[in-house]
RNA sequence: GCCACCAUAGCUCAAUUGGCAGAGCACCUGUUUUGUAAACAGGUUGUUCCGGGUUCGAGUCCCGGUGGUGGCUCCA
């Protein structure tokens, strides 16, 4: 296998053999222990270990609360003291169903796993007096976990659905988290700190970037001037990206006929995350859930020679989406949301050029952005599965088209069979956060579905109609997400290029106002976005403001730059630069922002 | 949608066992004209999320709704 197809996490220790994966296993049933203690009519469920901890789920008899959380970690705290042994023992079905009389879930959980693997033996873990149906790996005594690196109060209990059926028995989740120093678990504290410090949300009120209006309605975002400049920047980077690589704009409606979708199958298939049918005139139209139709629709406007392809069509293209209201957050799970969406018309001889050209695109979108800390995921198609539509040999040809290119392109990426969309293989960006949350963002996917759905064709060379193949594209994913991690990612503080405002002129008394006016102009002239702050405050006040809404350059000036005709320059990282000509403060300006550079300088 | 928790001025929050709804910031007016993280004084600001109930009396207790937060499921 060629290295480039390793899975990058695979390099790592595997987390189950991990001693901390361990010691949260072990972790959970220490609290399963003490919860029982608690709630001794509590029916326990399952207790894995996470990410960064553990959780454990219960079918309690009444609701829990914040004083039974706290005396569960007390207890558990206590009990982790000790030094006592978790012991292994392989039951047979019969023992373990006899054991666990009293736990539906565990003898549901039993049955199950005897289907599945046909094993006529079953393990289960035992310390102190709690026995739980296990197959571990533990650690070997309590004593090898520090009461102090543990806790179950930093997040609070959850519900959950029992096998994360939302139509079974809801259960209530207790996360923990277990590390294997106190050192640890203080820093990981200070980790979920600094994430809540950079919360989207709160930034984007801060800063005055976007509001959600519960008048106007839930996951609906409205864009503030601050934030629409922002957004506005992204979207004319973007397309003029785009536009030196051969993409063609187009801008189609948010509504379309039924048909379209009925058409592209899209509907009834996508119902669940559509809106109902719009009655206009006795037609039917829907909110569009996705761009597609429209866009194959332009293509087939027209008679297309093999000389047209490859079509680009580009749109920043709004969507809507039914979610449930309790998953709506932010910015970055909205009803409402813009793809930066593009499809290409292509022939099969094509797509391995046009696929590298996509993704090099996105590798760049990332690159400048400073976004590395990213995965790629090849989504193929399972063999076992009828559920794709297209024949074997186009599969073939486009699988291999992805995984040649993310070779050329010496791309890091993992095969994941299965993950395919039902009409063609995909290759999925995922980005990770300061939450250390993995998002889906830029994504690319071959389609032989749609043109053969909308009937659309070329005249190939010989004269004969041929069948273009069709890539969905979208870098950013969606605006409106891309843009809330990007907030969480810089925490606020965008490089200048991107800042709703780039520099604030600060007059040090009223009769600098027109000087700060003048300085305004200038960087205005040259396409900055700056301003001057005349409003009747002191200076000190202003310099206090303008830093906490994370400006990266102030100019201050006062009688001393009027003169020189300077303005002494703070940067946002609060290093005073000292006085600077105009011009020479300009054009350092104009250079980090043309360079999009990530730190602020002159 | 489901489970849990929460909702007081534009923002952050206070208000003892149920007993006159407050502070800081912001905003307005005046004074101040300041060289790098909050000048001074005065003033305005409330359907305590909405609707009902209990009570002599409800921000506080109860019921229903709405909105938010953390999860579950799904996903750009």
């Amino acid at each position: 296998m060629p290295c480039s197809q390793r899975d990058v996490r695979m390099s790592d220790e595997r987390y189950e053999d991990n001693q901390l994966y361990k010691i949260r296993h072990s972790a959970a049933h220490v609290l399963a222990e003490a919860m029982l203690e608690r709630f001794p009519a509590a029916k326990t469920a399952i207790g894995p270990p996470i990410e960064d901890g553990f959780y454990y789920d219960f079918d309690l008899p009444q609701p829990i609360s914040a004083d039974d959380v706290k005396w569960v970690e007390r207890r558990m705290r206590k009990i982790l003291a000790g030094a006592h042994e978790f012991q292994c023992r392989e039951v047979a079905p019969d023992t373990a169903r006899e054991l666990f009389r009293d736990q539906p879930y565990k003898l549901e959980l039993i049955d199950d796993l005897l289907a599945d693997d046909n094993a006529a033996q079953l393990t289960i873990y035992t310390q102190r007096g709690f026995t739980d149906l296990c197959r571990g790996p533990h650690v070997a005594s309590t004593a090898d976990i520090d009461p102090k690196a543990v806790s179950i109060s930093l997040r609070p209990p959850a519900g959950a659905y029992w096998r994360g059926d939302e139509k079974r028995q809801q259960l209530t989740r207790i996360y923990g988290t277990a590390w294997r120093t106190p050192a640890e678990l203080a820093e990981h504290r200070a980790q979920l700190a600094e994430a809540a410090k950079r919360d989207h949300r709160v930034l984007g009120e801060k800063l005055g970037l976007f509001i959600i209006d519960s008048m106007v309605g839930k996951g609906l975002p409205l864009w503030l001037p601050a934030g629409a400049t922002l957004r506005d920047t992204l979207e004319r980077w973007l397309r003029d990206t785009q536009v030196e690589r051969g993409y063609l704009p187009i801008i189609t409606p948010h509504l379309g006929n039924i048909q379209l979708y009925k058409t592209s199958g899209h509907y009834p298939y996508y119902a669940d995350s559509q809106y109902s049918p719009i009655d206009v005139d006795g037609d039917e139209f829907l909110l569009r859930p996705m761009n597609c139709p429209h866009h194959c629709r332009i293509y087939a406007s027209q008679p297309r020679s093999y000389r047209d392809l490859p079509l680009r069509y580009a749109e920043f293209g709004a969507v809507y989406r039914y979610e449930q209201s309790g998953e709506l957050r932010g910015l970055t799970r909205a009803r409402g949301f813009t793809v930066d969406d593009a499809h290409l018309f292509v022939r099969p001889d094509q797509l391995l050029d046009e696929f590298i050209d996509v993704v090099r695109l996105i590798q760049e979108v990332f690159g400048t952005l400073g976004m590395t800390d990213f995965r790629a995921r090849v989504g193929t198609r399972d063999p076992a599965s009828d559920k794709y539509v297209g024949d074997a040999d186009m599969w073939e040809a486009a699988t291999a088209a992805i995984v040649r290119a993310c070779d050329q392109l010496n791309l890091a990426y993992h095969i994941e069979p299965g993950e395919a969309a039902f009409y063609g293989p995909k290759l999925d960006f995922i980005v990770r956060d300061v939450l250390k949350r993995e998002w889906q963002l830029g994504t690319v996917q071959v389609d032989y579905n749609l043109p053969h759905r909308f009937d659309l064709d070329y005249v190939d060379s010989d004269n004969t109609r041929k069948r273009p193949v069709m890539i969905h594209r979208a870098p950013f994913g969606s605006l409106e997400r891309f843009i809330g991690i990007l907030i969480e990612h810089f925490a606020g503080a965008f490089p200048p290029w991107l800042a709703p405002l780039q520099a604030v002129v600060i007059p040090i008394r009223e009769s600098h106002n027109d000087y700060a006016l003048e300085v305004t102009a200038r960087l205005k002239a040259c396409g900055m976005r700056a301003h001057a702050d005349t409003t009747d405050r002191n200076m000190r006040s202003k310099i206090r403001q303008r830093r906490a809404m994370l400006v990266p350059w102030l100019l201050i000036v006062g009688d001393r730059d009027v003169a020189a005709r300077t303005v002494s320059v703070r940067l946002r990282g609060d290093e005073d630069v000292g006085a600077l000509d105009i011009e020479d403060f300009a054009a350092a300006a104009q250079a980090n922002i043309a360079a999009k550079a990530m730190t602020v300088d002159f």
